[in-house]
RNA sequence: CGGGGCGUGGCUCAGUUUGGUAGAGCGCUUGCUUCGGGAGUAAGAGGCCGCAGGUUCAAAUCCUGUCGCCCCGACCA
């Protein structure tokens, strides 16, 4: 490719829509364009990385058994009610009517398509286990996108789908993904770690999700350097505080004017926060978006709670609960916000965490302005209508798996992997006859990598990028190497630039020359901006037959005589 | 959806407080000089100041509404 002749486009200053390093290379090295909130188009230069990572993925699907196919964005209203998410996947779905007025999505991911095309196809264990997979643009009407494809509204992402015999096959399809994942992840360059995750709304019996660690990234992970605990804090299992066995003691209301916060109570009383009961209120709803039910979440004073944990607890969707207001809050505790706690409360669902009914004679608010009660115990004097772990695992608090110290990172969710077990194929009648002629329920799983998070992801690494602008690594550069042609015109670096280009070409590596009519200086930062890994400078020695050699990640150059 | 900020040539921004001929730098076109790390110079092209109402002799500027975009939070397979 020649740049002259190339659409492309660099810009100097950073534009005001980006923030993140990845976002404002991007824009600025002209590979992508914003056409509307978290809405993108990719130029020639973005778009030959993203078929490099495509390219990979598939390389490694493949290499797993995994078949290419490609599915229709547009996904009929019928086979998402057939699976019970047409109601139940919430806004984030972009739907759409026909002429006639019949719905339709806009496929935000293809479990349905998948199984309803499976389950009309195999029909025999012969044909098990069958794995297929498609690389295509999935949309979600994401509340905020930002930071430019790290959460937009348009995406690529390659999703794959597993249907097996049993359980047992259903792990071995999972592990050959988290294998397939791995091999990607380090193709591309990223410093990724699996982490156990949440399965959340999409459902079944075990997750893993492919983290590149990165201060700019919306997930978090915990980890432990002393065992194998890696977790998305949604999921990180938190360990109690030791039950405690000293004697109960009498309760005592006591008054504490104006402490509405759990410090101002702990200040108050002169004791630790680990000594108070933290009270949480929330309304939840139905289906339709009607108000449900009223519940109170009660977790250790100092502990934060854990919403992911909170929705499975009560089995409910992310966006059917909310904190409740004031008002909300006075019509279940008949009081101000701020003196809530167990005792004497009712009108909602109580959720305890499980932590509280192993401590003893702690403090709680009387459901009344300005008091507290000292002395409160779980069974003596309150119990929960849910009993179970709704806490946050934060930074150094003990491992649940050894006990040491956990650490806390940021990171990118570039993939995700579940085991979705029966969830889909009972639903939809998935069957196969087995030896015995028997018809059987097919094991899923399913597997997604998000391509264009991928790619920004990619420039986030620290070792991706520096002040000057991206280094792709190799695998998946738009190109492998620059030719600079300093001074195009110039009778010897033009024949050097061409032969070499021809050259280059000839052996299978792909180049770019920059013919274009402009001054070294603009070049070499052009260079820079989009990150070719190797440059080759053909400037005042292409008489001699000498040109410069240099590698995007290092600052040495070196003479080549050609 | 709550909070904050911003909409002025392709890009980055000034001008708005205190209403009075729409500006700068970069980019683009042409000429001359320059030419190995985002050149200098001269001459140009390009904007109904997001949109719609209103106030006023007069609105980029004041008022109302609306749309869009960004950030924080909520939310997020």
């Amino acid at each position: 490719m020649k740049l002259s002749k190339c659409f492309f486009k660099t810009l100097r200053e950073v534009p005001n829509e980006a923030e993140i390093p990845s976002h404002i290379l991007l824009l600025r090295a002209g590979m992508i364009k914003k056409t509307a909130a978290g809405i993108y188009s990719y130029m020639p230069m973005g778009w030959r990385t993203v078929r490099k990572i495509e390219e990979i993925v598939r390389e490694e699907m493949d290499a797993k058994g995994a078949q290419e196919i490609t599915t229709s964005v547009l996904q009929p209203s019928e086979l998402w009610e057939e699976s019970g998410r047409w109601g139940a996947y919430g806004p984030e779905m972009w739907r759409l009517t026909d002429r006639s007025g019949r719905p339709f999505c806009l496929g935000p991911t293809a479990e349905e398509v998948f199984t309803e095309i499976v389950r009309n196809d195999v029909s025999s264990y012969r044909q098990l286990p069958l794995m297929l997979y498609q690389i295509t643009d999935k949309f979600r009407d994401e509340a905020r996108p930002r930071f430019g494809m790290m959460r937009s509204r348009n995406f690529i992402m390659k999703d794959n789908y597993s249907f097996d015999k049993d359980a047992e096959g259903m792990h071995e399809s999972y592990m050959k993904m988290y294998d397939a994942y791995s091999r990607v992840f380090t193709r591309c360059g990223l410093n990724f770690r699996p982490v156990e995750a949440d399965n959340g709304a999409i459902g079944g019996t075990g997750s893993h999700e492919f983290t590149a660690l990165c201060e700019f990234g919306e997930s978090e992970i915990a980890y432990c350097d002393n065992c194998d605990l890696a977790a998305t804090v949604e999921k990180a299992e938190c360990s109690d505080a030791p039950r405690e066995t000293s004697d109960m003691l009498a309760l005592e209301k006591v008054n504490t004017p104006g402490t509405k916060t759990i410090d101002e109570v702990a200040e108050w009383l002169g004791i630790d926060r680990t000594r108070t009961i933290k009270a949480l209120l929330f309304i939840t709803y139905d289906e339709e978006g009607k108000e449900k039910e009223y519940v109170a979440a009660f977790i250790r004073g100092d502990r934060e709670l854990n919403m992911t944990k909170l929705v499975n607890a009560l089995g409910l969707r992310e966006f059917d609960i909310a904190f409740a207001d004031e008002a909300k809050m006075g019509s279940v505790t008949g009081c101000v916000g701020g003196f809530t706690g167990p005792i004497g409360l009712h009108n909602c669902k109580i959720v305890v965490d499980s932590e509280l009914t192993g401590l003893r004679n702690l403090v709680a608010g009387a459901n009344e302005e300005d008091y507290h009660i000292k002395n409160v115990n779980y069974g003596r004097d309150y119990e929960g209508d849910i009993v179970i772990d709704i806490k946050t695992l934060r930074e150094g608090d003990a491992c649940p798996k050894c006990g040491s110290p956990v650490k806390h990172a940021k990171g990118v969710e570039v993939g995700q992997i579940f085991k979705l077990g029966r969830k889909y194929s009972e639903a939809m009648h998935a069957y196969y006859k087995d030896e015995n002629q028997q018809d059987r329920v097919m094991e899923m799983g399913c597997y997604g990598i998000g391509i264009s998070r991928t790619f920004q992801a990619i420039i986030d690494m620290p070792e991706n990028h520096d002040e000057n602008g991206i280094i792709w690594p190799m695998s998946v550069a738009p190109y492998h190497v620059i030719i600079t042609e300093v001074k195009p015109g110039d009778e010897a670096q033009d024949r050097v630039s061409e032969r070499i280009y021809e050259e280059l070409k000839a052996a299978s590596v792909e180049v770019v020359w920059d013919d274009r009519d402009e001054r070294a200086g603009v070049k070499f930062k052009d260079a820079d901006l989009i990150g070719i890994p190797i440059r080759i400078t053909v400037g005042k020695l292409a008489g001699e037959g000498v040109v410069e050699y240099k590698l995007r990640r290092e600052t040495e150059k070196s003479e080549l005589t050609v």
